[in-house]
DNA sequence: GCCAGGGCGCTAA
DNA sequence: ATTAGCGCCCTGG
């Protein structure tokens, strides 16, 4: 496995239940820039029941990105943890994305 | 090897 | 708000 798969999943093993966060913003914690789509690659790569919720992670329109029947199931899997969709499919970002705390200083 | 298409995103128009 | 163009990397044909 890709080295950089790990470091994808731990970022999103970060994420609180109930919070999400995008694509673009696990690559850029993970230390990826600019590597929004390897995200994707890295979740379709996961096997299932692994500890990873992947269900979590949005586009960065705040809405899903899976067609059919595996975006119903994450977004069953957002409404079970307290998330809330709007009439249009999509999560309000400002109210629901996950803000980690920033790297410490010293 | 080349080409096309993806669980994406940013910027410019 | 939308669309187009480009950057990124991986997979399948």
């Amino acid at each position: 496995m890709h080295p950089d798969y790990a470091r994808i999943y731990a970022t999103i093993q970060r994420i609180p239940r109930g919070r999400v966060a995008t694509y673009g913003q696990i690559a850029e914690l993970a230390g990826l820039p600019g590597r929004a789509r390897q995200i994707g690659y890295a979740l379709h790569a996961l096997p299932g029941g692994s500890p990873v919720p992947w269900q979590r992670v949005l586009n960065a329109r705040g809405e899903i990105s899976l067609p059919g029947a595996s975006g119903a199931r994450q977004r069953a899997l957002l409404v079970a943890e307290g998330v809330e969709f709007g009439d249009d499919g999509r999560i309000d970002l400002s109210a629901y994305q996950w803000r980690p705390r920033p790297a410490r200083r010293r």
